[in-house]
DNA sequence: TCTACTGTACTATCGCGATAGAACACTAGA
DNA sequence: TCTAGTGTTCTATCGCGATAGTACAGTAGA
């Protein structure tokens, strides 16, 4: 498991949890049967407190992405690779278009922007492409 | 003044306020000498708190974009464009920035990024481009 | 049967953004 | 001089995310 939290986000520790997840999922880090890290482990791992992993793990049991076993711990649902793979855009694309439409009513020259985004995009590609 | 708040942003409320100010200010909107709307007045358009509108003002004046008359209200400082201007960029880099390497890190096909970040921009723009 | 591990529920506390409302010092303009 | 408008400050309250600690019901495995 790799999750990593950042805490500066502006997004909320269990709503990061719970899109990484469902990022886990879509990409197939996580398959459907296989066990999520106990509520416990990830709190160590992640430096935060368990109550946090357990909201997370809560709103994915009510998206369905999640399901218990009693005793045992929270498997990946069956149709929870369709859901996180559609969700996954989804996601980025709202923090995509919120960013942009700030940009825009910012008055910034779209040729500035485009070449802003460009060059992020570059300088992204350059850390590490996937595929 | 045409400022717009949006609740469901992740951003604060007077953080939005500092950050239309100074992307007005870096967009000539603003001028240097000019006065920025009252505390109430801001408040009142805006459907929000005075005070939240003063703590935004009381940010603005310590990055020394705006400098307050007695009595009179808050101006839009001489070296303000420049700093704004910088500002923009970098501001809005940094969500960009947040925003890309949450994409990469769920994985998503490097194509499948480029295509999402062409279409927004496309969208964008058809929405009306500036210049 | 025990032990150790699951998830869950609960109360209490904290920080922070936001609101509400009042009060203050100051000044432009009639 | 007065009035109405500046910004600022203060206390109190609220919601919410997060933390801390405890307790509970259930189960896998020795």
């Amino acid at each position: 498991m790799f999750f990593s939290i950042d805490p500066a986000n502006g997004i909320a520790i269990y709503d990061q949890i719970t899109r990484q997840i469902k990022f886990a999922v879509a990409s197939g880090v996580l398959e459907p049967g296989e066990l999520v890290p106990s509520v416990r482990e990830l709190a160590r791992q992640l430096a935060v407190n368990p109550n946090t992993v357990s909201r997370a793990y809560g709103k994915l049991q009510t998206d369905e992405v999640l399901s218990m076993v009693r005793g045992t711990g929270l498997q990946v649902t069956k149709k929870a690779p369709q859901r996180c793979r559609r969700d996954r855009i989804r996601l980025i694309r709202e923090r995509l278009q919120s960013v942009l439409m700030e940009a825009r009513h910012s008055q910034l020259d779209s040729g500035e922007l485009q070449d802003l985004v460009d060059e992020e995009m570059k300088r992204l590609n350059g850390k590490g492409t996937t595929k």
